[in-house]
DNA sequence: ATTGCTGAAGGG
């Protein structure tokens, strides 16, 4: 508990200083079923000096190429063209871009290029209500540290604690987890796990709480984009709790020194959780052990529904993992993602999700239809006046 | 800086 005061007072003293030393934030939460033990920690926010922009440079192409070479050259060419090189070099590719690039791929590639659109009114409702889920089973407190070693210790952390959570009170919220799947690093955070105490197979029981601000279910591709999502938490956390973590890899990836002498915060914060760590490599160590004693997630993925006004129950929807069906959507978005597919649009029969894109004026989709030229200028100028872009 | 950026998800 003393821990806890120091580090808001830590928050509320940076707060009144201007100090431009401020490089990253984290948000630690304690499990309010015992606020005597820190328990849970929760979300971290990074203001990294060290941002890397990955603007892909011109690739220059040698003059000299034989024929063999030049398939060869070819193939790095749009690799180091890709999306994933231009945008996801230094992190990883999060659940939310496989997600995205499943609803539509050209949109996903428009946000990237073009950035993304402001959050409807929809969507802080539905970030508040999930804030609202999560604080009801942990605190959050804020945590400065100083390099990115100490934001990786506890985000691994929190993904012990909420393990923790999980095995000892049956239940954790906003769970980040991390892997190493299909030859790239995967990054994402799991709505909600359960684990029934009375079953006596235990198996985590993963849950997807979807707000809506109409009191209907979604239609089908709604549904399937939920499913995807999760699915891809199924397939991590079972990766996470099966496979050995490849830490070296990781260190690698994120260019990060295992043996970086933890700040004294994050320090305290690792003793008082149970598992004194000096260096980010001891954090790594507690944090395979964790994952050791989990078990696989259960077959059987839940999503809820309900409704943004009065957050009564639409519906929900259970259904079975499917592998191979996750692989091949996998697949799918990855060759969006690495070069080798230009970027998809959707099928004729979801062309409604154009009238929800932001980019839907600019998008060759819309002058490629076999609409009539008549309704094509319509819609266009219909469009057009409705963007207001802010001057 | 009563801001925006950082990140993952937020809804459609």
């Amino acid at each position: 508990m003393a821990l806890i005061e120091s580090a808001l007072l830590a928050v509320k003293r940076s707060s009144f200083s201007s100090s431009i030393h401020i490089s990253k934030s984290l948000s630690l939460s304690s499990s309010s079923f015992n606020v005597n033990n820190v328990r849970s920690i929760e979300s971290i926010s990074i203001h990294s000096k060290r941002r890397l922009s990955t603007c892909c440079q011109d690739v220059k192409v040698g003059d000299i190429e034989d024929l063999g070479n030049s398939v060869n050259t070819q193939k790095k060419i749009r690799k180091l063209d890709s999306l994933l090189h231009r945008f996801r070099r230094k992190r990883a590719l999060s659940v939310t871009d496989m997600v995205q690039s499943e609803w539509c791929q050209k949109q996903m590639e428009f946000i990237l290029l073009r950035g993304k659109p402001k959050a409807t009114e929809a969507m802080k409702a539905g970030t508040e209500r999930h804030a609202k889920l999560e604080a009801e089973v942990v605190q959050k407190i804020k945590i400065h540290v100083k390099e990115i070693e100490d934001s990786w210790a506890l985000k691994l952390m929190n993904f012990i604690v909420g393990a923790n959570q999980l095995l000892f009170e049956g239940l954790t919220r906003e769970l980040p987890v991390i892997g190493y799947l299909e030859g790239v690093w995967m990054v994402g955070v799991i709505d909600e796990i359960r684990l029934p105490i009375n079953e006596s197979v235990q198996s985590p029981f993963l849950v997807e709480n979807k707000t809506r601000s109409r009191d209907t279910l979604p239609a089908e591709a709604q549904k399937r984009n939920s499913k995807l999502q999760l699915m891809c938490y199924k397939y991590m956390w079972d990766n996470i709790v099966t496979s050995n973590f490849p830490a070296s890899r990781f260190y690698t990836f994120y260019g990060l020194n295992s043996h970086y002498i933890l700040s004294q915060e994050v320090q305290d914060l690792a003793a008082a959780s149970g598992f004194p760590a000096n260096t980010l490599d001891d954090i790594v160590m507690y944090y395979r052990n964790t994952c050791a004693v989990l078990p696989p997630s259960h077959n059987e993925l839940l999503i809820r529904y309900e409704f943004q006004r009065d957050h009564s129950l639409l519906g929900e929807e259970k259904f079975t993992y499917d592998p191979a069906w996750l692989m091949s959507q996998l697949r799918c978005s990855l060759e969006f993602w690495l070069g080798e597919q230009e970027a998809s649009y959707v099928s004729p029969d979801e062309r409604w999700k154009c009238r929800f894109c932001n980019f839907a004026t600019i998008c060759p989709n819309n002058s490629t239809e076999s609409e009539t030229k008549q309704a094509e200028t319509e819609l266009d100028t219909v469009s057009k006046t409705e963007i207001r872009r802010p001057s």
